[in-house]
DNA sequence: CCCTGATTCGC
DNA sequence: GCGAATCAGG
């Protein structure tokens, strides 16, 4: 991998705009190191940056809250805490099943905000490359356009996939299905 | 432990 | 010039 004039440009874009050294590597793909980029800043003299974005937070990790089905999550992740099995695969499943439970009806009736209400800024999503195990999983934006980005957020949920305002929304009653689904899993063209 | 940028130094 | 390893810090 070298560096074109190309990536140079696409580098000096990137971090320009505030992106830390390490999403400035993802967006350049697989091959550019966090380190990769780095050296090059230095070596081109961009060093200082902007205070404007030196002060500005690069990380995803605090997502809006949900104003009031955050008070269901805890439960989720109470319900979770307990039992043995560890691994991704082994409780997702099991996520699933007592988050039906922790939404009891009189829980329910809160989770009335969709993802599409709440804004997460285009610069606190996540690409893939960027997505790390603790990281919110929920899909942004339409997946056959380089805009795709993940939630980001990080997930409290116990090990769940989701932050705790999607999950609110990914694990809805029955009864708002159809409109979870339509939200899950959008059609593309 | 997650992350950040800075620096060193062998290649 | 390049970037992995390392460092210092949040």
């Amino acid at each position: 991998m070298s560096w074109s004039e190309e990536r140079v440009e696409l580098l000096r874009k990137l971090w320009s705009d505030g992106l830390s050294a390490s999403q400035v590597a993802a967006e350049l793909g697989p091959g550019i190191t966090r380190n990769a980029v780095i050296g090059k800043i230095h070596r081109l003299g961009l060093a200082e940056r902007a205070k404007s974005a030196a002060g500005a937070r690069p990380r995803p990790a605090k997502a809006p809250r949900p104003q009031q089905a955050a008070s269901a999550a805890p439960a989720i992740a109470a319900r979770n805490g307990g039992h043995g099995g560890h691994g991704p695969a082994s409780h997702g499943p099991v996520v699933h099943g007592n988050v039906a439970l922790a939404f009891a009806p009189q829980t329910m009736a809160v989770a009335r905000v969709t993802p599409e209400e709440v804004v997460i800024p285009m610069s606190e999503r996540v690409t893939l490359m960027e997505l790390r195990e603790s990281m919110c999983r929920w899909p942004m934006g339409d997946p056959t356009t380089p805009e795709f980005r993940f939630c980001g957020a990080h997930s409290p949920i116990g090990g769940g996939p989701y932050c705790a305002h999607h999950a609110s929304v990914a694990y809805q009653p029955a009864q708002d299905r159809r409109r979870r689904d339509a939200l899950r899993a959008p059609r593309y063209a």
